[in-house]
DNA sequence: TGCAATACATCGAACCGCGAGGTATTCTGG
DNA sequence: CCAGAATACCTCGCGGTTCGATGTATTGCA
C-alpha cells in the first residue's frame, strides 16, 4: 500500500505528454525539463530524472526526439528537440488526452441519470 | 511493445474515480458500472471487468464501500454503494484530478516561455 | 437447441511511475 | 581553501495498475 505520497495517480503517459510539449516550445536538457515541469506546474506535478530521462531514450529510439551535445560552461548537456513524427505523437496524445478529460467531465458532472428534459 | 490498442495510456487511477463517482449517483453493480462508464462516455473509455471488480473489492476492503446481495430474475447480484468515507476520498480525487487537468492544461496551452507583457 | 447476453471471478503479463542511489563537475559560503 | 549544494547525467528494482484471456453459471431469445 504505502499510502502514495506524490502525484495521487493519474499520471500514466502524463509525463510523455507534457515533455513532448515543452521540447515542441523550445530545445531542452532532461535536468532542465524536470524543473520546467515543475515549476510552471507550480509543483502540482513533480517528475523526477528517473522519470525524465527513459521518457527522452525512449522517445529518441522511436525517432521522435533528436538530440545533440552541447558544452556550457564546461558542463556537458543533452539537448533535445521533437522531429516531425514526435510531433505527430505529440497531437496524437494531446487529442487522446482532450478526449479522456471531457469524457471524465462529462461523467463526473453528469445528472443522475439519462433523463431528457423536453 | 504490441502498440497499445486500447485506451492511450492515462488510464492510472481513473478507473477508481468513475466508479465512486457512478456509485455515488446511484448504487450499482459490477456488470453494470462496466456498461455505464463504456455508454455514459460514448465508448471514449472502456473498461473491462476484470478492472472493474478488483477495484470494487480493493475499495469495499478499504471502507470506501458497502455491499449487499440481492436476486433480480434469479440473477445475483451485488450492489455497491458508498460509504462516508468512500465519499471523502472521491472528493480527495475529484480534487487532484481537477488538479492535474488544470496543471496540464496550463503547460499545454502555455506560451513559448515566460515572458511578461506590461 | 444453441447462442448471446448477463453476472460473477481470477490470473499472468506488461507497463510505468517512483525513489534511491551512483558518478562527476562547477559554484558558493564559511 | 574546503565542504557542501547545485548541476547534469544515469541505472535499477519495487510496487501498483490496467488489460486481456479465461472460467463458471444462469437467463433470454431465435
Amino acid at each position: 500500500m504505502a499510502a502514495r505520497e506524490t502525484n495521487p495517480n493519474f499520471m500514466n503517459g502524463v509525463p510523455e505528454l507534457l515533455i513532448l510539449r515543452l521540447l515542441q516550445q523550445e530545445e531542452m536538457y532532461g535536468y532542465e525539463i524536470v524543473q520546467a515541469i515543475r515549476s510552471r506546474t507550480d509543483a502540482v506535478i513533480a517528475v523526477g530524472e528517473g522519470v525524465v530521462y527513459p521518457v527522452l531514450r525512449g522517445l529518441e529510439r522511436d525517432g521522435a526526439l533528436r538530440s545533440r551535445r552541447k558544452k556550457v560552461n564546461g558542463r556537458s548537456r543533452i539537448y533535445y528537440s521533437v522531429t516531425v513524427k514526435g510531433s505527430h505523437r505529440l497531437d496524437d496524445l494531446s487529442e487522446a488526452w482532450t478526449n479522456l478529460v471531457v469524457a471524465i467531465q462529462k461523467l463526473l458532472t453528469g445528472g443522475q441519470h439519462g433523463e431528457a428534459i423536453p
